[in-house]
DNA sequence: TCTGGGGTCCTAGGACCC
DNA sequence: TCTGGGGTCCTAGGACCC
């Protein structure tokens, strides 16, 4: 035991004397070519291919066009220009672009579009993850034989993606997920940016440390307090203060931008199981009584036990979320001692967790929300057991 | 000023066990 | 009466992403 302390020890020392950092070498081997492709904007640009007259205009999907309420889904680059993006409230969108176009979202054009889309890419790389309505990544390790091979590949899959929906892609290629992504972040909209391995430092250093997925407002603002603005800044410091002053993150975040891979190759493009399955919704009216509230909560259970049934998971945990009118935001959550997949207990444990905040007025509830998770899958075997018991 | 919804991951504290 | 340290599970909250 003793030994392996000093053995750890040295090691840790030497690399402090040297800063040199004690990862080992097989984080630094790169022998994957992973492609990212980001579809444009892409809900804004479903909507002007549908009605060209839009096109050049500044337009946000989103939010409710009579009410002015609800937030920025996603927006043309014309309305980028304005400073909008998304997640922005409308109010706020509409106060830097007075005269904004508002389109009421198509959703379930945009899925159809999406799975046409995602069916294109699989004749690219029989390895692929979906990550949304319009990005996914492709393992084309063992399809082409180098990144020049990997950029011709990408020039035809955005003609392909072009010709049958009339939509431009911007697309990404490194050694990993992460510098994939952030290849195609640099060059939007229809742009196409390789990475190659010996390269990566070249590529991250002049970048802003928001580039980087994970890093958003509150990150960032620590990293700056500390005059680290870009990612060379960060990749010039010793690991051990990245890891000392910015924590887990902090460190695996000086890794990417020196270069290592920090990506387990393993599940690179295992879709994992799902964690949790959700609903919550907030009220558009102001609810009247506790039997509005109900009648909400009635409902979101009965989505969500569905979806649990659909996907053949049972769950233990049920979590309620509570926000009121000044925004003020609980959650509460309780496990039950064994996996279920009933309506009936969720409604129990829902009306418990709820008992706090019955003193408060039903009509300062701005939303509700129902959660399930801890999820289980259940075998054929294990069916049998519920059955019976 | 106004702030949707469905997710994942991380942190931190407390309970409990050995 | 004072009491270590490690591991695991549960809960609450928050950052972040699309």
């Amino acid at each position: 035991m003793g030994v392996y302390i000093a053995k750890w020890q040295f090691s840790l020392d030497m690399a402090i004397v040297n800063q040199i950092p004690y990862f080992s070498e097989k984080e630094h081997t790169f022998d994957s070519i992973i492609l990212y492709m980001d579809l444009d904007a892409f809900f804004a640009a479903v909507e002007i291919r549908e009605n060209p007259s839009l096109a050049g205009l500044p337009i946000v999907v989103g939010g409710n066009p009579n009410t002015k309420q609800g937030v920025v889904s996603t927006c043309s680059y014309e309305a980028r220009e304005y400073g909008i993006h998304s997640g922005m409230s409308i109010s706020q969108a509409l106060k830097l672009c007075p005269n904004l176009t508002m389109v009421r979202g198509s959703f379930r054009l945009y899925s159809e579009v999406s799975k046409r889309i995602m069916n294109i890419l699989k004749h690219y790389s029989p390895i692929m993850k979906v990550a949304g309505n319009d990005e996914a990544y492709l393992d084309l390790t063992d399809i082409v034989s180098d990144y020049e091979e990997a950029k011709q590949l990408a020039i035809e899959l955005k003609d392909d993606i072009y010709a049958s929906e009339k939509l431009t892609s911007s697309i990404g290629i490194a050694p990993n997920k992460i510098l994939a992504k952030i290849g195609s972040d640099t060059d939007k909209p229809n742009g196409l940016v390789v990475v190659k391995p010996l390269k990566i430092s070249e590529f991250l250093s002049p970048l802003e440390i928001t580039i980087i997925p994970g890093i958003g407002k509150k990150s960032s603002k620590i990293f700056h307090d500390n005059n680290i603005t870009t990612c060379g800044d960060l990749a010039m410091i010793p690991y051990q203060l990245a890891h000392q002053k910015f924590g887990k993150t902090g460190l695996k975040t000086w890794k990417l931008v020196n270069g290592y891979n920090t990506e387990n190759t393993d599940d690179k493009f295992n879709s994992r199981e799902i964690k949790s399955i959700s609903e919550e919704r907030t009220f558009f009216n102001r609810p009247k009584d506790w039997k509005d509230i109900d009648v909400l909560i009635d409902s979101s259970i009965e989505t969500i036990v569905t979806k649990a049934k659909k996907k053949n998971m049972n769950f233990r945990t049920i979590t309620l979320k509570i926000r009121f009118q000044d925004f003020e935001t609980f959650t509460r959550s309780y496990s039950l001692s064994c996996h279920v997949m009933s309506k009936k207990q969720v409604k129990e444990v829902v009306n418990m967790l709820l008992e706090e905040f019955k003193d408060k007025k039903p009509f300062q509830i701005r939303l509700l929300g129902v959660k399930i998770s801890n999820l289980l899958k259940i075998t054929d075997n294990q069916k049998t057991l519920t059955q019976f018991f």
